[in-house]
DNA sequence: TTTTATACTATCCTTTTTGACCGTTATTGT
DNA sequence: ACAATAACGGTCAAAAAGGATAGTATAAAA
């Protein structure tokens, strides 16, 4: 059993997925791994998102410390830009793995 | 947007995310890297778990086809196993992979 | 002046996931 | 005779995740 930032995980593997885990934040961090947006570039590229959703998935990601939040606060209209923090950057080889995997499975299981 | 077994997924990252995400679907397809388990050495491995919730997700898994379930009729007692599919075991370098960044996590990154 | 853009937050609600607990069939060990 | 093991499935309930919709403040653009 480890804990990680108060919540607990059975194992690493489980560990890893309680901070990239669930619908979006997969989603999220993969588009900043090309450099930091603003929160309506990412409402942008994630067609579907609702933004209650995406602010959440935002937060969770901040509290975990793999990305950061920065405000503009000259000269509205405001302005507020995500990235990936030092530790979030050690997730991109990860984050590139995973996206390969899901490329390969459309080329070579999607039947239906 | 992107289709897979019927599921509909907004990017390649969260088709992957749908296969092995949750809570003990890593886990359980962590465990099989090192070969074919019986269910009930499954439930051991992974203390907390229930057994329904162990058996819904060998079937999700199944269903998706990264395991697959054989079962010895001869002479009871029943004996199940379980194993990776040719294409369940495409994903063990991305297993590794997850494991290695919780471990890291942990290690530096786990005040609390 | 009405609309648009930005970056959210607040409610409320539905869906999905996970857990607790019990029942099943059959056989071997004590 | 009774308990234990094996591998589940069923039902109910709680918790977590996600969605729909609307509202906030500010300022520039039409």
């Amino acid at each position: 059993m480890h804990t990680f930032k108060g919540k607990e995980y059975p194992c690493c593997t489980s560990l890893t997925m309680g901070i990239i885990g669930g619908k979006w934040k997969t989603v999220i961090l993969f588009y900043l791994i090309g450099g930091k947006l603003r929160y309506s570039e990412l409402r942008k590229k994630m067609g579907s998102v609702t933004e209650r959703t995406l602010s959440l998935q935002l937060q969770q990601l901040q509290e975990d410390g793999v990305i950061e939040r920065k405000v503009y606060y000259n000269k509205p209209p405001l302005k507020v830009e995500y990235s990936l923090t030092e530790f979030g950057k050690t997730l991109i080889p990860l984050l590139e793995n995973i996206a390969q995997w899901g490329d390969y499975a459309l080329e070579h299981h999607a039947k239906n």
